[in-house]
DNA sequence: ATCATTCTTGACATTATCGTCAAGATTGAC
DNA sequence: GTCAATCTTGACGATAATGTCAAGAATGAT
């Protein structure tokens, strides 16, 4: 190598995801993503090409930590204690921020209809992933629920996590949608 | 009135309606709405000043549909009936024309953060005369639910059926979405 | 120290959208 | 039939975004 590249890939990429974050795919710009990472347009075009390029690398990244996070958050003796965490990390993950960003696949999935065959493909990645945790998380339950219900109701409960982060764009607080969430645990995993 | 409008409000309304269902707030551009309607742009700036007020008429025009279909459906004498037909008429409704047009409600909630405050008034306008609907239908129900159980839960019930709206947008097919609500309902409405 | 390669920079051409406006067309009222 | 008010039309200017490119800068390899 030898006129070598004067950013850093990874902080220019965790840099893009904030922007991506808090105006979307669409709203963002190059010009948005330029004066955040201090890395010319030109620059950007050079190393990955479009918009769109960056935007994949970023998405990539925002996956594996909310993944991880779901993951982790899930993780616990009790299935009903792991579902609690889980959407108290996901609220949190949506409300977080001033203002707040909300869920960065929920707003992508919004913007399907304008997206790239790939962008599609992350998206549902994510929410494919996300029932295969939930389902692991609660098929593993004491109660010994079918595996069939497993899946059947972790569909659900991401359907469920795509209401809240559309509830939040909306307007309702983090106190509403943790009451939200809490009503919706009840109701689902609670009388059994 | 002297030189009198040359075309009809209500196909307009109606037509920009179908523009920005399909499109979005956001994608439908000026342009767009000529085309559909054949209406010239300088015409409709003149008529309607610029594009969301032709927005706010479109959206207006929707919501009334949309909770009049609401209402019907939550119309029954058994709530679970009722709400399984309901569920029927949102899924269709957002699975219809091809390809599919999605929720304008939620499609809009997601421009939110780009939106005039009339906007997000509009879009919590929906979703709160829609909790009040469900609240009402199964607030009736023989089994007397109290009135503050009723109207948590109908706001679980608004919440999923945003989540539904997100599924659909990220690839979920009618049979698919009808599934969930099945499963859902059967999950909160079921065991009693 | 020089070279060849890659990156960076700023300018450019293109396309799209917005909102405005003056001139012309239309039509209800008299 | 004429008039005055309103609508329609097409052009205009402004702004913004995209993607490309040639010239210059920087640097690892020799």
């Amino acid at each position: 190598m030898v006129g070598v590249r004067q950013f850093d890939e990874d902080e220019v990429v965790a840099t893009a995801l904030d922007v991506f974050w808090r105006k979307g795919l669409h709203d963002a710009t190059m010009q948005d993503l330029a004066a955040a990472t201090g890395v010319q347009r030109g620059s950007l075009y050079n190393a990955y090409g479009d918009k769109e390029a960056i935007f994949l690398r970023a998405f990539d990244r925002y996956a594996e930590q909310f993944l991880e996070a779901a993951g982790n958050a899930l993780a616990q003796d009790d299935a009903a204690t792991g579902l609690r965490t889980f959407f108290d990390m996901i609220i949190v993950n949506m409300t977080d921020g001033s203002p707040p960003r909300g869920c960065l696949t929920t707003r992508t999935a919004l913007d399907a209809a304008i997206s790239s065959a790939d962008v599609r493909q992350r998206v549902q990645g994510v929410l494919t992933q996300l029932e295969q945790l939930i389902s692991k998380a609660i098929g593993t339950a004491p109660d010994k629920r079918s595996a069939a219900d497993a899946t059947r109701l972790a569909r659900v409960i991401v359907t469920f996590t795509r209401g809240l982060a559309v509830m939040e764009r909306a307007g309702y607080s983090r106190k509403q949608l943790r009451d939200l969430a809490a009503t919706f645990i009840e109701a689902v995993a609670g009388p059994r």
